[in-house]
DNA sequence: CTTGATGCAAAATATTTGCATGCTC
DNA sequence: GAGCATGCAAATATTTTGCATCAAG
């Protein structure tokens, strides 16, 4: 895992790469993401940003600007799901895929060696330049499952 | 590929069974689909629909309302990308993925046998009863690139 | 006829933008 | 000090909902 100095070292450079200025907005957000296990949506972020400081006033609008910039430049992914929008999770992580509980809505992050391989095939077939990819595998997870079959009414849902 | 009675067949069943109706707007969302190679946001299928059928009034949220159904029965499936909302396509197609270029938006789709079986590996080994599963390859395709190239000045991008 | 479906407009959400002011550099 | 970034509120965009009316079964 990749660790916090690093990443606002990463932050400073590619800001001042691009002329842009560090401010402690920008360090917040990213600080929240490396902070907090999970995959967020803006607003939760701006919450957790706001009870965590409540020193700093941060506006929804600069939580959005900064999760775009911070998206554009890799220290940051998103990944959506059927009503949800966007959720966000800190990048630079070691790349691997979802799985979604469509029953509890958890996230379980994996990695396949051979999926990655072939995802590189497949974009050579294509002569397409890959620049990023995504898989998520929806379902029920186990303690969903578990839990489901306890309650003997039937709760499946088919979708 | 399906043929459109078979997919009209399967609505009616599919609405008897749920004791819901066949209305000429679920019909024409349907043959929207099913007509028109690509993947639409509800807008665009709002107005194709429109234009095609000026006689026929359909109001937007029956769009949304029968496009969550199509898409909960598997009829029609859902993508989304970056900043665009959910988009949709017919459904009980032969399952596929897709090649997402960031550049011209196009949508390739593939289908790729050792993707699909090492997913269904990954459920395993998580315990995961998978219901969906859905692939992004995102990146530029072979004529941006081309294009681009051509353009002497450097309109790459770096998102 | 009964009940679910629709269109419309209003409401609820989600996201972006304009602008005066504040902070980095 | 110059210029980007911010907060705020207004503007957009997107999606959902309430309800009177319509139409399928």
């Amino acid at each position: 895992m990749v660790d916090y100095s690093f990443l606002l070292e990463e932050l400073k450079r590619i800001l001042k790469e691009k002329q842009l200025k560090f401010t402690r907005q920008r360090e917040l957000v990213l600080k929240a993401l490396f902070e907090n296990e999970g995959h967020f949506s803006p607003e939760e972020l701006h919450r957790l940003i706001q009870k965590k400081n409540p020193d700093t006033r941060v506006g929804i609008a600069t939580i959005y600007r900064t999760l775009t910039l911070l998206e554009e430049e890799g220290l940051a992914d998103s990944i959506s799901f059927g009503k949800e929008g966007k959720r966000y999770e800190i990048g630079l992580k070691k790349h691997h895929d979802h799985l979604i509980c469509t029953h509890c809505g958890k996230i379980i992050e994996f990695f396949d060696e051979t999926i990655e391989k072939r995802q590189e095939e497949v974009a050579r077939r294509f002569d397409f330049q890959m620049t990023d990819h995504a898989m998520k595998i929806i379902g029920i997870c186990k303690e969903c499952r578990e839990r489901e079959a306890g309650n003997q009414t039937n709760t499946q849902e088919n979708h």
